[in-house]
Order: structure tokens, then sequence, then C-alpha cells
DNA sequence: AATTAATTTTAGATTTGTCTAAAATTAATT
DNA sequence: AATTAATTTTAGACAAATCTAAAATTAATT
């Protein structure tokens, strides 16, 4: 039942990357965790004899039900832990991420509850992204793709996809972070660009690729 | 900078076991972290490479003063989730030590310090002893054995040397904390047992094993 | 359909930290 | 002082997690 930090990191990643079951190849994995594809059949082999993956050789990979139980649990630890980082420690909530890979891997469990509790069970990570209950349970947030709005609205920023640190820094020149709420001017068809309006700043334009990584919820034009 | 998991444990009980700088033989290091003496040889072997270690075979060893920064280190953090987890998550001040013994290989010098701010600097651990600073400065605790209080005096528990859950549970059942009063009453020749009474409760008696292992504060009588 | 390209797996090596068994050294005892 | 006992180190093996290079399989392309 207690998992070494390489195993977890491995889970982990092939949770983000199935999404809704989806498989997911071995060169896709490797890339993800910065490894080579030859270590990770290596993983996916041990991880099958422990029942968490279902995995045949050349034809992909997925979560078992176990194997999606444990990726909750390893994610509750590390959203749980990135609240307590920006929210009493008074971290940025762009540098919560790397400390929480640390700290996430710590697996006592009383622990983990007792600081939910103290946390005052919170249902969303400072990213946004939904905090698993004890039971793996976790809230949706009615997120849409900043891409997906049309021009005229206005949408208060819930989450973003991408969490390097060449984006985050983008993020923070731009004054984007979660709760920032941004008003879509105009959206280009030549390039996917969009332009938007942040509060009483003039408004500018950011990059498809950059729109397609941030998440927003609808929020009524004030 | 930074040392693995296994290296920092090595160099926490050198620390413990040295005391002021006397030397530590590989048997004693052997025992006190559950292992082979074959092993303990490989890891010094390696601690010296890295200038972290005083040794010589066959001679014992010692911490240099780079590896004596590096342990106080550890036992900063240590001591600090330690504190963190009787203070903000509750827990009884004799569970915060097999998990603090996990957290204090999380690396962040950040996050340390801004845990130290968030704590309010505190500079004793749920077991009486010293927190090191960002320096390693330690305040002295004025502390002195149980075994060596004379009778009619009172003294207050500041710290206990032995942290094994039995001897934890056995001082839980006998209602002594840190911060208890006790009084001495009588000391007995014969096995050195010790008579002590707290607050209104009837006086009892503690083996000499125990009563070594606890330290204790002067207070005046009430 | 046959060939080429891309992906994935295997085979074998490496590093870290551990172990057992045997050898070397130091300490204790007759 | 010589022998025995205890301690410590070395030598060689093993498990976990990684790697490179080569082989196997699947996918793409002519």
């Amino acid at each position: 039942m207690n998992y070494s930090t390489s195993e977890e990191n491995y889970i982990k990643a092939i949770y983000h990357l199935q999404g809704d079951s989806r498989l997911v190849t071995t060169n896709e994995l490797a890339e993800e965790l910065h490894t080579r594809p030859a270590s990770v059949t290596d993983m996916l082999k041990k991880l099958k004899t422990k029942k968490l993956l279902h995995y045949e050789r050349y034809q992909g990979f997925r979560l078992s039900p176990d194997g999606k139980k444990v990726a909750l649990g390893i994610i509750r630890r590390h959203r749980l832990w990135e609240f307590f980082l920006a929210e009493k420690l008074k971290f940025d909530w762009n540098e919560v991420h790397d400390v929480a890979e640390e700290l996430e891997h710590v697996s006592s469990k009383k622990l983990i509850d007792k600081l939910d509790e103290y946390l005052g069970f919170p249902r969303f990570d400072p990213h946004g992204d939904p905090i698993p209950d004890q039971s793996g349970k976790m809230h949706a947030s009615f997120q849409v793709g900043l891409t997906e709005l049309p021009p005229d609205t206005i949408g208060e920023v819930s989450s973003v996809s991408n969490q390097s640190s060449e984006m985050l820094e983008l993020l923070k020149h731009r004054n984007i972070g979660i709760g920032t709420r941004l008003e879509v001017k105009k959206k280009f068809e030549f390039d996917h660009s969009i332009e938007i309006k942040i509060r009483n700043l003039p408004s500018f334009t950011i990059s498809e690729q950059l729109a397609k990584n941030i998440y927003v919820k609808y929020a009524k034009k004030s």
C-alpha cells in the first residue's frame, strides 16, 4: 500500500496524461517525466505486477481502478500542500508547485487528514484545480478554455493547465492570476490570438498558445 | 550542497551520538540506524570524500565543521516540523517524531524559513529541545536529568532523550509531558527508583531507567 | 505489398544503498 | 607475549531505478 517516490511520479503523470481514460504511450510519458522510453517500460512492468495499470506491450496503457485511487491520493496531498504554502506561508501562487512536488511524497494519512482539517477542507488549490477529498471525490469546477470564450464576455481565471516556469513568468508579467477577471475584446482568425482587457489596464493581445492553457469560469459583465 | 535522505539520516545520527565532539564507533552507529556495520563503513567513506566527516579507518569518526552545519540544518527542519505538527495540526506531542522524520528531508530553504516565520520563530520543539535558527545557533536549555533532582524539589519536564513509542506510551499513561511540574518525594538507594508527585494526584514511583530519560528545569516549590 | 520510419521493448551496464561472509585490525585475556 | 575475542573493513552480491545500444514490433510511405 506504500509506493516509492518514483512510482508515485509515474502514477501521477499517467493520470494527468490519460485524462478521461484514453491510452497513454511510452514516448509521451518518457517526455513528461524527462526520462527515457526504456526506463518507462521497466516501470510499466512493475506497476502492472502491482495491479495499478492495464498494460499489454506495444499496446499503450492506462491506470486500473486501483491505480486511479492511488493517483487521486497523491493529487490530494499535492494540492493540499499547495494550498497550505500559498494560504498560510504566503508563497506566491506560481512558486508552490515545486515545493509541493516534494511534500506530496510524505505518506502519513493522518498528517494529510489533519492538514485538510486545519486548512478548513478547501475545495480548490491556488491554481484553481479541485482537491480530492479522503474518498477521492472532487468537486467539478465549471471551467471552460479561454479560447472558447466569445468576444465581449468576461471570465474569471480558474486554472492553468501548463505550469512551466516560463509560462508562469509570462502570466505574472501580464498580471494574470487565479481569480483575475478578464474581458475578451476580439478574436483574430488569422493566428487565433485574442485581445483581452483586465480592469482599467489598456487591452493587450495574447497568443493562442497561451490562451489554450488558461481556463476560466463565466462571470457577468461588470 | 544537497544530500540524499540516507546521507542525512547518517549525519543526524552521528551528530546525536558524538555529543560534544567525542569519537563515534561503527557499531554504535549501525545499531542506532538499524543497519549493518559494513553499510556504515561504506557511508563513512562517502561522507569523508564530501568533507563532512573526520575519519581514519579503525579509528572512529566525528563530524567536520561542515558536517555539523549540515546536521544543524536537518535538526532545524525536524524540530520546526515537530512544532508545526503539535501546535497547528494538534498532534499529540508523542506522535510528532515519526512524521517529522519524513518531512525533515524536504530541502527547500525558503520553505523552512517561511515555516519558521509562520510559527513565530519558536525556540523549543514539543519535546523541549532547542530549535537551531537559520545560522545554526540554538538557545541552550538549562535542563538537568531527573535523577539529579534532590528530594523535596520541583522540576518542570523540559525534554525526553529516548523517544521510543514504548517510552512515550508509558509517559502518557503516567500523565507526564513537556511542561509537567513534578515533585521528587523520595529516592530509593536499592534500585534507584524515584517517588514523584504530580499536582493533586497520588504520588507514584518510576524506575531509574525511565527517570534517566527525563530532563527537567528547576522550578520553585509551589 | 514491400520498404522505410517511428515506437517500444529487451539486453546488459551503471549508481546508490544495502547485505553476507571473510579478512584485517584493534582490544582483551589468559 | 601469545592467544582469543571483538570490532571494523573489504570483497563480492543484490535490488531499485536509471541509462545506451540493439532488436522487435507497429505504423507510415512509397
